[in-house]
DNA sequence: CCAATTTTGTACTGACCGATACACAACCAA
DNA sequence: TTGGTTGTGTATCGGTCAGTACAAAATTGG
């Protein structure tokens, strides 16, 4: 047909992802992203169409990415408690290791909350499959009486995603791990039978 | 000695927290500042030297305002449970009332991180002090026995600030008013005796 | 080898960014 | 009234912003 394409489609939103993640939408430009990805300004705009458009691919990207390694964790071995207690974990290592950056979708919830566009159904089919994947591990935990009953699913997991974000806010803020784990045992203890 | 100044500074301040608190740091410019105040630029400049000057002068502002506001609730009639329960129903009839913008500081820490200059330092001196109001009412509550004893009161009050970030991150992608309820009853119940 | 088609690099667009220069207006002390 | 001092308005600074124009390069099917 014609010239075909010098780089990877996928590692470049990987690398835009995280140039986003490290500094926030606003504040990353366009010439961010040519450093970041590698390619010339011409590439980016004629594979993206625009600093948004890249941007909400990174979002689906991650959104992806996160909510994979979430359903491995939460649909592994052992009672629903267990896996709620290892998504905490793996949260709170997550962050050790990714130098405090928090969460995309938290971070860019706190910086532009909804926008009417693309970026908005993003975050918001986001938030709903989150729900989703923490509800059903909900309902599972009731029945193998790992999990109080008494609440709606939807209500704990609303209450589980909640001590998520607030557990990727306190990172930000530079909290200490154990200051995490005890947040996370106690927001836990609110729910385990 | 000179020519009086025009305005009120504190209103000024005031003003200019609004703008920053709906769009964030970043996307707010130097014109936004000015029409949200008022000001022209030399008079912007002339009292509060940089932009990031003000936005640490209006951070410092939000905190006073948002602490002697929590603090009324948390020193206020009832037992410990009584005021932490009224204290999650202020945040989010808040939040309501404000167009869901979210907590200043909650927003400034997940878009900047924690900067190392002033601006960093009135996130970090926030973060002390509500830790230290949040603390001294789990104490009394342990006292009073209307708060469960066996966790150190430092990890309950981190627990509550976590739950606090969460609520606003919630707020700040449209959950309803029930939804944030049910979070913040069921957060109430992990430490209530 | 040649057209057709797409990617790529370079240069550039107008707009806006944060910040400043400077003249002038407005006040106070004397 | 005058001199000193400070606030204000206007015009502007160099730099960067997101986005584009366009020609050269690289590939395919014929």
């Amino acid at each position: 047909m014609a010239r075909p394409r010098e780089f990877d489609e996928t590692a470049a939103v990987e690398s835009a992802m995280h140039a986003f993640w490290a500094r926030g939408y606003e504040a990353t430009s366009t010439q961010d992203l040519c450093e970041a990805t590698g390619l010339g300004r011409s590439s980016v705009y004629n594979t993206f169409t625009s600093k948004k458009a890249l941007f909400q691919r990174t979002l689906t990207h991650y959104s992806a990415q996160g909510l994979a390694g979430r359903k491995a964790v939460l649909e592994g071995p052992g009672t629903a408690a267990d896996r709620l207690a290892a998504m905490f974990d793996g949260l709170i290592d997550d962050e050790l290791e990714h130098d405090r950056r928090g969460c995309l979708v938290v971070n860019t919830l706190a910086e532009l909350g909804i926008p009417d566009d693309e970026v908005g159904e993003a975050l918001r089919r986001d938030t709903e499959q989150q729900l989703a994947l923490l509800g059903e591990c909900v309902r599972e935990g009731v029945l193998d009486r790992s999990l109080r009953d008494g609440r709606t699913p939807a209500d704990v997991a609303e209450f589980l995603l909640s001590t998520i974000s607030g557990l990727r806010v306190m990172s930000r803020r530079g909290a200490s791990p154990d200051a995490m784990h005890a947040v996370a045992d106690l927001a836990l203890s609110a729910v385990t039978a």
